[in-house]
DNA sequence: CCTGGCATCATTTTT
DNA sequence: TGATGCCAGG
C-alpha cells in the first residue's frame, strides 16, 4: 500500500511507535507520508479516534481528513481526530474550564473583539489615545501572553512607560475578560496549559483520550503549544512531529524554531527521518532555494534533491514602479495563458504585505483575468458581517459586552454615546456587565426617559430572540426575522453611498446567513455558540468558501504566509526589495528576524513547480509618495554570484559600496547599490550552472559592506 | 443624537 | 494612500 514511496518516506511511515521527528523539506511529499502513516496505524488495529492529528491551519486539517478518508475508504466507524491547536483547545476547555473559574459557555474573542475590549479598558482607566493605543496594548499583551507572563507579573517586566501603562491595562483587560466569561485567542492555549498543570485529573483524562499524537508544522509551535504537546504525549510517547525548520515563519506569533531543532534532545530515543527528495520543483528552482536558505545559521542541515529536470530558468525582473511591476507580471501571465497548457489556476502571485496586491488587482481587473485574493481577513472585518455576528453572539452569550456595545445602537435606535457612557460607568461601579446593568432600576432611572425607553426596548428585542433560540427554532429563520425586525437592510440602504454598495453589503449578510444554514443542516445538534466559535476560529463554512475560491479557476494572489503548503506551476514572488521582503521591521529588529524573512522568501520560491519569477520595483509608493528602493539582499543570495555575471559584477562592485550614505535611506545597513541586477541578464545570460554546490558555500564577504549592523551570520555549516 | 467633513495618523505576517 | 478619530453643525 505504500507503493511509490521512496526509502526515506517509507521509514517515516514505518516508524509507528515512539517519538519520531520527520524533517520534511518543501515539496517532499510530507502530506502523503503523514496520511499513509495514519492509515497504516489504523490498519494495524489502532482505533481511528484514538489518533489525534494537530495541524496548523484549518485548511490543512480539512485536507488531511480528506486524504486519510481517501486512503481508508469510508467504511470506518470513526475517524481520526484532526484539528488545529486552537480548535482542540476549545474542545478541551469546554469540558474542563470550570476548574479554572470560567463559565462553560465562555465566548471566544477574535482580534476585532479584542480591539474593542482594549479600547474600552483604556477609556476606563483614562489613558489618552496618544499615550497608548488599543493596538499597542494588544501588542504588549500578546507578547506577554506568548511568554506566559501573567497580568500581575507584567509590571515587573515592563521597562518603558508604555509598557508600564500597558501592564496596568493588561490586568484590567484580563480581569474583564474573566468577568465577561470570555477568552481571547492566546488564552485558549494559555488556559489549556494552565489546566494541565493545575489539574492532574483533567490532564490524565485528555492525555488518555489518544494513543497517538501527530503534530504537523511542528516548526511553528509556540511555547504553550509545545508544553501542551509534551503534556499530552508523555504518557504513551507515540509522538510524531513533522515539520521543516526552514519553513518556520511564525516567530512573530511566538513560534520557536528551537522546538523542532531540539526535538531529539527532548525525546532522546527519537527516530529522526529526513525527507529531502523534492517532487515539486525543477532543479533550477531548487538550486536557488537551497542556495538562499543556506544563508541561515541555525538549521537542521538539509539539501533538497530534485527529481525533475528541465523547465524554464527562474527569472528576475526589475521594473520602474510597482504599477509597472504589476503590468509586467500580468502581461507575462496573459502571454502564457495563450498556450493551451496553462490556465489561470496555475498561477500565483506571492507578496509580503497586504498593501501589495492592490496594484495587481487593478491590473488583473483591467485585463479581465480571473483572480482570487486569498487571506486578507477582509470578510470578517466587514462592518455588516461583524454587526450580524455581534447580534448572534449576544443571543448566544448575554454577557458578551463587546458584542453588546457594537450593536446596542446599530442600526441607530436612540441610544447615544452619553447613554452608553452612563450605563458603562454604572456597570463598572457595580462590577456587573452592561447587560445586567440594563436591568437594574437604579442606573436605568438615571437615564433620560427617551433613552431609557430605547434601552428597554433593545433589551426586549434581544430577550425575545434569545427565547426563540432557546426554543430550538431554526437559526436561519430566527436570523432572518431578526434582520427584518431591526430593519437592517433599510439601514444599509440609508448608510451606503450607492446601490452597488448596499447590495454588496447585503450580499455579505446573506452569506453569513447561508453559512449558518449550511452549518445548521450539517450539524447533528446545531448550537449557535458552536457556530460562532467556528467562525472565530476560522473553521466555518466560510472557509469552505475560501477553499472553493482556491479551486476556482483563477490566479491566486496571496501573502507568502498563506502560501505555505501550496504549490503552483507558475509563481511570481514580487516586491523583492529591502524593507519589504526583508521587511523593515525585521531589518531593524536584531537577532534572527532576518533569518525568518529569509525563510519566508524560501517558502515563497519553493512554491513554484515549473517556473519562478522574482520581481522588484525600483521605486514604490509609500504613503502616497514614491520612494526609491534597494534590491533585496535575498535577490543576490538567490541568484548566486557564481551563476550570473551581473550578480557577480554586483559582488565585485561591492567594495565600492561601503562608501555608502549617499542615498539617505536612514539605515546604516542599506547597501548603496547603483546597478541592481539587470533583468535581461539574470533571465537569459545565466550560464549553465553545474557549479551550484560551490556557489552555495561562499557568499563573498565583500557583498555586504563589512561591519554593517546585521552581522552576517550566514556562514553555513560545512 | 446623528451625520458628514476634516485632520491626523500609521503603516507585517494570522490561528 | 487609506482608515480612523474628532468636531461642528443639523
Amino acid at each position: 500500500m505504500d507503493d511509490g514511496l521512496n526509502a526515506e518516506q517509507r521509514s517515516a511511515v514505518n516508524t509507528l511507535a515512539g517519538p519520531l521527528l520527520v524533517l520534511a523539506g518543501a515539496g517532499t511529499g510530507k502530506t502523503r507520508v503523514v496520511t499513509v502513516r495514519i492509515a497504516k496505524l489504523i490498519r494495524q488495529g489502532i482505533q481511528p479516534d484514538r489518533i489525534l492529528a494537530v495541524t496548523f491551519t484549518n485548511k490543512a486539517a480539512a485536507e488531511m481528513k480528506e486524504r486519510v478518508g481517501a486512503q481508508l475508504g469510508k467504511r470506518l466507524k470513526s475517524m481520526p481526530v484532526v484539528s488545529t491547536f486552537h480548535s482542540h483547545c476549545v474542545r478541551v476547555l469546554r469540558c474542563h474550564i470550570r476548574k479554572l473559574g470560567y463559565p462553560e459557555k465562555f465566548a471566544i474573542y477574535d482580534r476585532g473583539d479584542q480591539e474593542s475590549l482594549a479600547r474600552g479598558v483604556l477609556r476606563e482607566i483614562r489613558v489618552p489615545g496618544e499615550m497608548l493605543k488599543p493596538s499597542d496594548l494588544l501588542f504588549h499583551i500578546g507578547n506577554w501572553k506568548t511568554k506566559c507572563i501573567r497580568p500581575q507579573d507584567a509590571e515587573a517586566v515592563a521597562e518603558t512607560d508604555k509598557e508600564h501603562l500597558a501592564a496596568i491595562a493588561y490586568r484590567r483587560y484580563q480581569a474583564k475578560l474573566k468577568t465577561l466569561g470570555a477568552v481571547d485567542f492566546d488564552d485558549l492555549l494559555l488556559l489549556t496549559e494552565q489546566l494541565f498543570t493545575e489539574s492532574q485529573e483533567a490532564l490524565r483524562e485528555e492525555a488518555n483520550r489518544f494513543d497517538h499524537l501527530l503534530i504537523d508544522e511542528y516548526q511553528d509551535t509556540n511555547g504553550s503549544q509545545y508544553r501542551i504537546v509534551k503534556a499530552l504525549a508523555s504518557g504513551h510517547r507515540n509522538l510524531c512531529v513533522v515539520g521543516d525548520d526552514d519553513q518556520s515563519i511564525y516567530g512573530w506569533r511566538g513560534a520557536e524554531v528551537q522546538h523542532i531543532l531540539r526535538f531529539a534532545r527532548d525525546w532522546p530515543d527519537a527516530t529522526v527521518v529526513r525527507l529531502e527528495q523534492n517532487y515539486r520543483s525543477t532543479a533550477e528552482i531548487l538550486e536557488m532555494s537551497n542556495r538562499l536558505i543556506a544563508f541561515n545559521k541555525t538549521r537542521h542541515p538539509k539539501v533538497l534533491k530534485p527529481s525533475r529536470s528541465g523547465g524554464p530558468k527562474p527569472r528576475v525582473e526589475q521594473f520602474k514602479t510597482e504599477t509597472e511591476e504589476a503590468e509586467g507580471v500580468v502581461a507575462d501571465i496573459q502571454r502564457l495563458l495563450l498556450s493551451p497548457d496553462w490556465e489561470p489556476r496555475d498561477f500565483a502571485i506571492l507578496f509580503r504585505t497586504n498593501e501589495q496586491p492592490r496594484a495587481f488587482e487593478t491590473e488583473l481587473r483591467k485585463v479581465k483575468l480571473p483572480y482570487v485574493l486569498i487571506g486578507g481577513m477582509s470578510f470578517f472585518d466587514r462592518r455588516e458581517v461583524r454587526d450580524l455576528l455581534a447580534y448572534l453572539k449576544l443571543l448566544a452569550s448575554p454577557d458578551d459586552e463587546v458584542a453588546a456595545r457594537r450593536i446596542i445602537n446599530t442600526p441607530p435606535r436612540g441610544i447615544g454615546n452619553k447613554t452608553i457612557e452612563q450605563l458603562t460607568s454604572a456597570a463598572v461601579q457595580e462590577g456587573i456587565s452592561l447587560w445586567e446593568v440594563m436591568h437594574r432600576p437604579g442606573p436605568m432611572q438615571a437615564l433620560a426617559p427617551v433613552a431609557r425607553q430605547a434601552v428597554t426596548s433593545f433589551c426586549e428585542l434581544i430577550k425575545s430572540f434569545r427565547a426563540r433560540v432557546e426554543g430550538g427554532e431554526s437559526l436561519v429563520d430566527i436570523t432572518r426575522s431578526l434582520l427584518t425586525a431591526i430593519k437592517y437592510e433599510d439601514d444599509l440602504t440609508r448608510t451606503c453611498a450607492d446601490e452597488n454598495e448596499t447590495q454588496a453589503r447585503w450580499a455579505a449578510v446573506e452569506e453569513v446567513v447561508n453559512a449558518l444554514g449550511a452549518y445548521e443542516s450539517k450539524a447533528r445538534k446545531p448550537d449557535l455558540r458552536k457556530f460562532i466559535d467556528d467562525v472565530a476560529l476560522g473553521d466555518s463554512e466560510f472557509d469552505n468558501e475560501k477553499d472553493k475560491q482556491l479551486k476556482k479557476n483563477a490566479i491566486a494572489l496571496m501573502t507568502m504566509h498563506s502560501a505555505k503548503g501550496l504549490e503552483f506551476p507558475h509563481v511570481y514572488v514580487v516586491g523583492l526589495e529591502e524593507g519589504l521582503l526583508p521587511h523593515h521591521r525585521s531589518v531593524e529588529a536584531d537577532g534572527d528576524a532576518i533569518d525568518e524573512e529569509r525563510r519566508l522568501c524560501y517558502v515563497g520560491v519553493t512554491r513554484a513547480e515549473e517556473r519562478l519569477t522574482l520581481t522588484m520595483a525600483l521605486t514604490r509608493m509609500k504613503w502616497g509618495k514614491p520612494r526609491e528602493t534597494i534590491p533585496s539582499r535575498f535577490l543576490f543570495e538567490l541568484i548566486g554570484q557564481a551563476d550570473n555575471p551581473h550578480a557577480r559584477s554586483a559582488a565585485h562592485a561591492a567594495p565600492a559600496r561601503p562608501a555608502q550614505g549617499r542615498r539617505k535611506t536612514g539605515r546604516a545597513t542599506s547597501t548603496t547599490r547603483t546597478s541592481p541586477p539587470k533583468k535581461t541578464a539574470a533571465k537569459k545570460a545565466a550560464p549553465k550552472k553545474n557549479v551550484a554546490k560551490k556557489s552555495t558555500s561562499t557568499r563573498p564577504a565583500s557583498q555586504r559592506p563589512a561591519g554593517t549592523p546585521p552581522p552576517r551570520k550566514g556562514q553555513r555549516k560545512p
